[in-house]
DNA sequence: ACCCACATGTAATGGGTTACATGATTTA
DNA sequence: TAAATCATGTAACCCATTACATGTGGGT
C-alpha cells in the first residue's frame, strides 16, 4: 500500500474496450462493436448488447467520458479516456500475469482429449485441421499490417503445434 | 438431411465434461469439478456452481445418465455417458471449424494493442512476460503425461510466438 | 425506390462466478 | 481431535448472447 490509489480491475473485454477508445479518441460504441466484430477472434461476438451497457459501466466507474455529438436527428455519442481510464488501462496491458495465464483455446482442449478418439477418427481430424490452419486466411482488408502479422503468426505457431503433436503422439 | 438424426452443439464446457465422463465412466459432479481445477488454463474455475447445474441438463438432453451409489448417509451420484452422448462428443472432438477458431489468448490481446504503449513500457513486459513463460511450470504431480507435454508444448509455442514478436516489432 | 452502413438501444435468456450451506469420511 | 478431502447443492449476481426495435443518411 505505498500508493493509495486503487488500481481498478478490468476484465478482459473492459480493457480491449478501452484500447480501442485509447487509439481512436472519440469512438462511438457502433465503432467499437464493429472493431470486435472485425477482430479475427471469434471469441467476441460484437453485439450491441455487450458494448452499450458496458461503455455505460466504464462511464459510471469514471474511466471514460462521452459527449453527444448528435447531429440533428441522428444520434451520436463520443466516447474518451479519464486520466485514471489512461492508468488502469496502462495496468491491464502491462499485467504479466494476465498475459502468462493460458486462455482458451478449441483445438487445445481437443488435444488433451484426443486419447479418446481411435486412429480412424483422430487422423482424418489432425490431417483436416493442419489443412484448414496452413491455408493463408488472408482476413478483412480493413485490418492494419500489426493485427493482420499477428493473426498470421498466431495461425503459424498453432499450426506447428498442431505438427509437433500429431509426430510426437503415441502410434498403435 | 441424409440423416434424420438432429446433432447435438455443445458448448466447449459441455464437450469437455462429456470427455471427462468418458474417460472416467461413473465420474461424479465432484470429480468433473476437480477435474476442471486441476487443469493448468484458468478459464475454468471448476465451481460448483458451474457443473452441478450443467450435468443436470445433460441428462435432462438425454447425453447422460446417473445412478445413485450413496453409501448409508454418504451421498454419491456417478455419471455416465448414453449411446447418443457418445455420438454428440464424438462431432464435438472431431469438430475441425471450432478447432479451427481462434479461442481467446490474454497475451495475444495484449500485443494487439501494443502500439498504445511505448519502448520503457513495452520492453520489461516482453521480458518480463518471456521469461515468466520460460520457467518451467511443471503443474501438478497429478497430471497425465499428455496433459503435461502438451501443456509444456503450448507455453513453449506461446513463448516462441513472443519472441518473435519482440524480435520482429518495429523499433524507434 | 431500395439497400447498406451508421447509430442507438432494450428484452429475454442462458449460463458461469463467487459465496454460502451442509455433512460424511479419511488422515495426520 | 483437528484438518483436509469427498460430496452435494443453492442463491445472488454479473454479464455476454441472440434477437428485436427504431431511425438517419448516402449511394445506385
Amino acid at each position: 500500500m505505498n500508493r493509495n490509489v486503487k488500481i481498478e480491475t478490468l476484465t478482459e473485454m473492459e480493457g480491449a474496450v478501452l484500447a480501442i477508445i485509447s487509439r481512436e479518441q472519440g469512438a462511438t460504441a457502433y465503432y467499437i462493436k464493429e472493431e470486435f466484430r472485425r477482430s479475427p477472434s471469434d471469441f467476441w461476438s460484437g453485439s450491441a448488447g455487450a458494448v452499450y451497457p458496458l461503455v455505460k459501466r466504464l462511464e459510471a466507474r469514471a474511466l471514460l467520458t462521452s459527449r453527444d455529438e448528435s447531429e440533428g436527428a441522428r444520434p451520436k455519442r463520443l466516447f474518451k479516456l479519464t486520466k485514471t481510464g489512461r492508468e488502469t488501462l496502462l495496468h491491464w496491458l502491462t499485467d504479466v500475469d494476465r498475459a502468462c495465464s493460458l486462455g482458451y483455446d478449441p483445438l487445445r482442449t481437443r488435444l488433451f482429449f484426443s486419447d479418446l478418439l481411435n486412429e480412424e477418427q483422430l487422423e482424418p481430424f489432425l490431417k483436416e485441421t493442419e489443412e484448414r490452419l496452413s491455408m493463408a486466411t488472408p482476413g478483412p482488408a480493413s485490418e492494419s499490417a500489426l493485427v493482420a502479422s499477428l493473426h498470421e503468426a498466431w495461425s503459424n505457431f498453432r499450426r506447428d503445434a498442431l505438427k509437433a503433436f500429431r509426430a510426437r503422439r503415441p502410434k498403435r
